[in-house]
DNA sequence: CTGAAAGCGCTTACAG
DNA sequence: CTGAAAGCGCTTACAG
């Protein structure tokens, strides 16, 4: 392997000097330059990274925490992510948690011995022994999707994006919506969403019935169970919100097999939008929370702190409501 | 920052000691190993990696390029390379080309210089400069989706597979069957499946019209062109094979918008199955790659390598042909 | 404009 | 069983 020393030796100048040139910091002489050049050239020279994070503190890499990278909304938000930090010169060091909250907890120690010089994290929850392990690490970290104490964090709206969605289905008519959420250890998805479905519903002076919720863990599987039990009740619903677009697909799943017609026998919304919703019959209508741009956003914000910036700024990100046959 | 110093002087130990402790090498006694421990704790000190890579020459980080990440097979294929790198304790730094060939080649360079112990590399095209970098790095590099010259690689059965769905199409009794490719620097996609196609249109004597081809560039929107070129032609086919499924989705696009019934009107088969492929209407009848168990095999390859086998291994993954109403 | 020297935090023979 | 020493490949004041 060709080292710095290698260059200096061959372009007959000091070590330092060969640094001094390559991080452009310094005078170095035109003569000094060409020769250098010329002979990296050749030998088609690469500094090490890790002896050049062992001096200066920086790797130019950002560790990326996510709960699962083989989903659509994940996908796209380490698009944007990916965007920003390739603009930025920033490598992307990716984990996975599979949801396990433990190792949301090992990846932030994980990612810090890797010395990597910031660390995203798409939130799932707020326990407080996370909150801790985040305070105490030593590089930034920032999170996407929940409202973490103390921490720069841009939050989806939840709670006011679900109210919109709930208050659009009743003034279409529909009287007896049921939900599908997740449990309450997420607070954005778990709790916010559910609140939202439960204030509207009590504005309209509608009673908050048990046998109309139920909830899953995020996957297919779960929103198809989790219709199931609600449609296994001898009072129907005549439409349901559900707070993922995975477990809507499932609780699509459930309605085709057992022959009920969506929107005729009940109405669906949900949140998040697929590259192939457009193409499902019938096309789902969805609150849109534009995950390319939120991935771009928490960068920013992780940028703005690598540089220095060390407020705690709380953002809420936008969306949009995208109008299917599903209601 | 904590250091393995200030461990040692903690500890009352030499810093060979704590490290021999924590490397599991050589002897260090009960009590050493006990104090050690206990300091460790109360610090929870974190060796650095930068350190140790600059002494060891191993990061533990395997660098994977890719065309792009937010696409549902690129991000299954990350999902298995993830789950064997994460059984190896290995890391995962990844980087994304969006199709730029000279960002292959760009990244190759730049894994090395960040010293990651190897390379996987979705490959897109087999040109002569790529196989030079890939020969060059003095990292292993594994390819999967090519087969790339004098390197460890995974290619899919592009050729047998359309073969088998062509055929398959014929035999439903399909005759004018169109094609939608992908241009031939891409020798797996591109050129293997158009062979395919058009050998088997030619085994049973069929003609190979020019005006049947169209041809894009992996993207939705070039789908939806090339099913327009195809279908503006004054001598219409009823069925059409498109090589991937992103590219397939456009086509259905515009043939839903033009009013033309799928299987009625024109048949529809692809390749790589979608999340909800099930849930679209028509059900796609198409070519699962199975690109989980791709990733998972691709990343097995390398760790073979990393143990020191080194002879070049080729390998065709698996497939299956799910059965759709498309046809 | 340039080079010698120190040091980043580790590991690894080696000597005891 | 343990420690001193060398060295991995860089950068950065500092002196000239």
């Amino acid at each position: 392997m060709t080292t710095i020393n290698d260059i200096a030796k061959l372009a007959n100048v000091s070590r330092s000097t060969v640094s001094r040139h390559l991080n452009k910091n310094g005078y170095v002489s035109q003569e000094a330059q060409e020769r250098i050049d010329k002979v990296i050239q050749e030998t088609s020279y690469l500094p090490s990274q890790s002896a050049k994070s062992l001096r200066t503190k920086k790797t130019g890499v950002i560790g990326v925490i996510l709960p699962k990278i083989s989903t659509e909304t994940a996908s796209r938000v380490v698009d944007g992510i990916n965007q920003m930090l390739q603009e930025n010169d920033y490598q992307m060091l990716l984990t996975q948690t599979s949801l396990d909250k433990d190792k949301e907890i090992a990846f932030i120690k994980l990612l810090q011995s890797r010395n990597v010089d910031g660390v995203i994290l798409l939130g799932t929850n707020t326990d407080e022994a996370l909150v801790n392990e985040i305070q105490k690490a030593d590089v930034p970290v920032v999170v996407l999707g929940q409202n973490m104490p103390s921490t720069t964090s841009i939050s989806y709206p939840d709670y006011n994006a679900t109210v919109e969605m709930i208050t659009y289905m009743l003034e279409n008519g529909y009287r007896d919506i049921s939900f599908i959420g997740v449990p309450e250890d997420d607070p954005a998805v778990g709790i916010l969403r559910k609140k939202a479905y439960i204030d509207t519903l009590k504005k309209y002076n509608l009673p908050i019935l048990e046998e109309r919720m139920a909830f899953g863990d995020f996957s297919i599987e779960s929103g198809y169970d989790a219709m199931q039990t609600i449609m296994m009740h001898s009072s129907q619903p005549n439409a349901v919100f559900v707070v993922t677009d995975n477990m809507a697909v499932g609780a699509m799943q459930y309605l085709k097999e057992n022959h009920y017609s969506i929107p005729k026998d009940i109405g669906m919304a949900t949140t998040g939008v697929s590259r192939l919703s457009k193409y499902i019959e019938p096309v789902l209508t969805t609150i849109d929370f534009q995950n390319e741009d939120a991935g771009i956003a928490i960068t920013r914000l992780l940028m703005e702190k690598l540089n220095g910036y060390n407020k705690t700024k709380k953002l809420t990100h936008t969306y949009r409501r995208l109008s299917g046959n599903s209601l």
